[in-house]
DNA sequence: TTGAAAGCGCTAACAT
DNA sequence: ATGTTAGCGCTTTCAA
């Protein structure tokens, strides 16, 4: 193909109608000629139903192929006035690797079923949330997926109005929307305060991100601070660092925390990223880790079971959050009944830097 | 909200027709007869264009408003048989952070300029990438964006006949089907070569994953092989997994290649997860890095720089990118001529463990 | 500034 | 097993 020719495939717009461009893209009707067949009689050859002989199945086949047919879904979804196969999803962010996982979880279950994704990205921003729902919600889509379990009184109202099912994910619903597969990030937090008691450890610290903003992470801090205030001994010192939850805010978030808190045993990381941060920091620093300063994250990367001292984390089903809450959906636009909410473990991988 | 209502929320079929269904999907005809007008007008206020006058605009946002009116954007972009506001974007995965970083990107600049973006992943295969194109083409996407630059013949087919813009990024496209956003991956293992050289390595290994199936890690690894053909008493040696290029492939990775090549003085990897994981096994075993053994990778993750050893990598331009590629599509949909080809620089990060 | 008519490509419902 | 009719909600085109 010449460079020339590319160019012309770039910049020609669409609604240019030339012979070729017709012949281009054949609709039912170009393929029923051909075969001498009705449109119908194609149409339910194409879609793989029954109601007709093995014979005109063949020929219509044969001559869609041939014509290059490619079925506009635009037209189907839109006249069978049925929910089409598209399914929404929106996480909070797509850097992260979490979010990955999930995404690639939904991702393997919709479109082995059919579906196809359309995806947006919120910035852990509910009013984002609302406008990326009023453009999804206009292409009609089959189902959606949302993570966490905030959403503006606006978003609530156009999901009702709507009536396109909805599974929630990634958290412990209390009000659902419709389905729900996640966890408790409150017990994640919980179950790390009393793993430090555990430990002896009762001058903690914590360093979130994105100043509180993610409510699944500031969840995690109140299950970490009610489980040691169950010990009359034990501190918390907050740092809430205004910032992306990386390795680098991890790694000065610590660094800020000590230095106003210098008496600390041990410091709740956000998530792995942060406390990775937070233990090159150590390493830097000439930190006994768990000794001096224990470090404990949340997410389980994969990077935090193979450094040279485990981390002290919690293991996210993430991967299995993605692909339940898909086939929870696909589910109920089948009019099964799945189970409304789903309830999976995280589990607390005790490591050894705490 | 009751839990009795949610479940009939999510199961009841979109296609009952009750009174108040009727009234919870408003047309523009519903709209048009609350402010006595007609459908065309309300169609004109609705898309912002002029034509109508003040007070007529007015009262029809109003009446959309309190009617909670969705737009159809199935019936819009079919009646309009232009392209809609649909970007497919296909990536060959979905779990790692660099597509992560991308998706990003491309996701920032396309939602705000008024595109939605259906995603997809191939696992690194070009045959699932064409049927993926063959679902997503039926939604008439305004343009494409896809990764990597070889396709069947069935999916080049495809394309062409569709006339829809494509971008493909994140190579070093030779024959571009449309627009090419990306860089070099043969020059990002020739400098890594040559950077080896410079340090006096001369007995190299490069481990790889996928099976050899990722052609960008294979452009990479030609690029470093070749760099190091330049000097007569230079070797190269190969481990290609049958795995997914993760921290742990990287660790058991390198036991295989040093078992068989024990005298090796330097390790290229597929990516920087895969040299973590080797650098795992080094302090594992006591090896010195880069003493003993230099260790390189590729992908300038995060981590990769604030681990007590800073890794020798290659920085590439994701998000850059992805944006990138998001305004060049953007504005060949506009009828504007884009640069055809946008190459962005790679950068070696020399790093302390070559 | 506004409206009426036609039709996009497909499918549901009802024929035969 | 196959065809006919009607219409989904919107936009384009043309007219007023």
């Amino acid at each position: 193909m010449s460079t020339e020719k590319v160019i012309d495939n770039i910049l020609a717009p669409a609604t240019v109608e030339t012979p070729q461009n017709k012949r281009a893209k054949p609709n039912l009707e170009v393929i029923a000629k051909a075969t001498g067949v009705s449109k119908m009689t194609v149409s339910r050859v194409l879609r793989g139903g029954a109601g007709f002989s093995d014979e005109t199945g063949r020929r219509v086949m044969e001559a869609a192929e041939s014509l290059g047919y490619v079925p506009n879904q635009l037209a189907a979804a839109f006249a069978a006035d049925q929910a089409s196969t598209i399914v929404g999803v929106c996480v909070p962010e797509l850097t992260s690797p979490l979010f990955g996982i999930v995404l690639d979880g939904l991702h393997r279950t919709l479109s082995r079923l059919g579906y196809q994704m359309i995806i947006g990205c919120n910035n852990h921003s509910d009013d984002d949330e609302e406008s990326w729902l009023r453009k999804v919600l206009s292409w009609r889509p089959a189902g959606l997926v949302l993570c966490g379990q905030t959403h503006t009184p606006g978003a609530v109202e156009l999901l009702r109005n709507s009536q396109t099912p909805v599974v929630e994910i990634l958290d412990d619903i209390t009000a659902p929307l419709g389905l729900t597969v996640g966890f408790s990030h409150a017990a994640c937090g919980a179950d790390m305060g009393r793993f430090v008691l555990g430990r002896g450890k009762r001058r903690a610290g914590y360093i979130g991100a994105l100043g509180g903003a993610d409510a699944q992470a500031v969840a995690r801090f109140d299950g970490f601070r009610a489980a040691l205030s169950q010990d009359p001994g034990a501190t918390v010192e907050v740092e809430m660092l205004q910032d992306v939850p990386c390795f680098y805010a991890g790694f000065y978030g610590i660094e800020i925390l000590l230095t106003r808190h210098p008496d600390l045993d041990v410091v709740y990381f956000h998530n792995d990223e942060m406390a990775i941060g937070g233990l090159a920091w150590c390493s830097a620093r000439g930190l006994r880790v768990p000794e001096d300063l224990g470090i404990a994250g949340w997410g389980a990367m994969e990077a935090a079971s193979i450094l040279p001292r485990q981390l002290t984390t919690t293991q996210v089903p993430a991967a299995a959050v993605g692909k339940q809450a898909a086939e929870a959906l696909v589910a109920a636009l089948r009019g099964e009944r799945p189970p409304l909410r789903v309830q999976l473990p995280a589990r607390l991988i005790p490591g050894e830097t705490v």
